[in-house]
DNA sequence: AAAATAAAATGACAAAAATCACATACCTTC
DNA sequence: GAAGGTATGTGATTTTTGTCATTTTATTTT
């Protein structure tokens, strides 16, 4: 089994440059859970306890309002970390977490993981890594939100779908949608209906290919001339 | 200096806790600088080489858009750090900053820092609670920008303007706006007359107290019911 | 302090997006 | 493969927000 961790340790973006004897470290205090669709890993208020990191399946991401509103902040996959930001903080999960595609999750509890990057600058620095890239793409995430409008955010939201799961073939990028309009919508921070119209659009235009949950991007350049 | 420095780095929420030999290695790779109102300090896509923390003043994080429209992320002040998604990374800053209030910035050259920080796993992880305070704010952003309408976004910027820039009175929180309007919907993503609407009803219903650029937050539990 | 200028508030209208209503497509599961 | 249920697409309508025009209020200059 600790090989064989190592190697999923190694996929994980930030960890790569980690040398072995580190990477071995992090083995150590990591356990394993293989977890089916629909299981909730913590609600957003639990209290904060532990960092998890995925090996393989789709976890989403989301908060929720009073009134049963949903914000899906993301979609993570293989070699995504997760729940980080309680780290060092002692605080609640700030959001809900979803197993949407069988997955194998690997969890470090804060105390364990901590005291290593307390002890480790090299696990600390690559720590910081993995924040500055979530960082990074959540004041992205703010700016388009701020200033994008709803057609804009549908092509930006898809695109980056595309670049993490879809896959390259004659007709172009191939992308299995494993999430509803709904939770599309609750991606984008809109309705249902809006997003259908947006990808009738980009269909009609012949910038997408749709049928049901797949979708092909046909033409990215057309596509992009979307975004703002 | 070096002294005066150090007492600067105590005011840094995240660098509280280190020790004063930690504290004194970070003063020594400082630099200041004393910029007055209006000084650009870099521009989104100049490339990231330092990170930066202010002593005094304050300084507007922002992004436009090809088309002119501007987007601010935060206006930070005495103790905030910034650009620090510049280190590790050798990427171009990812906004512009602007200073509004004749400030004093801190100066810390990437490379010096990420030097530090791999011999030292104390000063890191204090760089990793800096990473992750601000992520989950910008995350709380996220939400807020998609599940919150107009009124609610602008309430909720206010309340954040008055905890980390509002007095108490008798009368309430007083805070002194030390921006336009125009710049108070580019934080809240939305048109300068929505904004005027907005604090014209907080103002009618007596939430808060409005004259010119300066602010009273009289009711702040009306003003909390415009939250989701 | 008055005049000039700029910023902000407000009303009227236009545009964008949400909601509602319903038709159609698509899964299940029997 | 038919029946039922759920998800999706689309038109009509309402609501929200943005834009434009104008008045009012601040701020700066003289």
């Amino acid at each position: 089994m600790q090989g064989k961790t190592i190697e999923i340790l190694k996929k994980i973006p930030g960890f790569q440059d980690l040398k072995s004897d580190d990477l071995e470290k992090i083995s150590k205090i990591s356990t394993y859970k293989n977890l089916s669709k629909g299981t909730t890993i913590f609600f957003e208020g639990d209290l904060g306890e532990a960092v998890y990191f995925l090996k393989s399946g789709k976890v989403k991401i989301y908060k929720t309002t009073l009134d049963g509103r949903e914000h899906i902040f993301n979609i993570v996959g293989s070699g995504d970390v997760f729940a980080e930001v309680t780290l060092f903080n002692n605080i609640p999960y700030p959001a809900s977490t979803e197993v949407i595609e069988d997955a194998e999750v690997g969890v470090i509890k804060n105390r364990d993981l901590e005291k290593l990057i307390k002890e480790n600058a090299e696990i600390a620095l690559e720590i910081i890594k993995v924040f500055s890239k979530k960082l990074f793409e959540s004041q992205q995430k703010v700016k388009e939100l701020a200033l994008g409008d709803t057609y804009a955010r549908t092509a930006q939201t898809i695109l980056k779908l595309s670049k993490e799961n879809g896959i390259k073939t004659s007709e172009g990028i191939e992308l299995k949608l494993d999430i509803s309009r709904q939770e599309l919508a609750n991606m984008i921070g809109t309705a249902r209906e809006t997003v259908s119209r947006a990808l009738s659009q980009f269909k009609k235009e012949g910038s997408i290919d749709l049928k049901g949950k797949k979708m092909t991007i046909k033409n990215m350049e057309k596509l992009r001339d979307w975004l703002d």
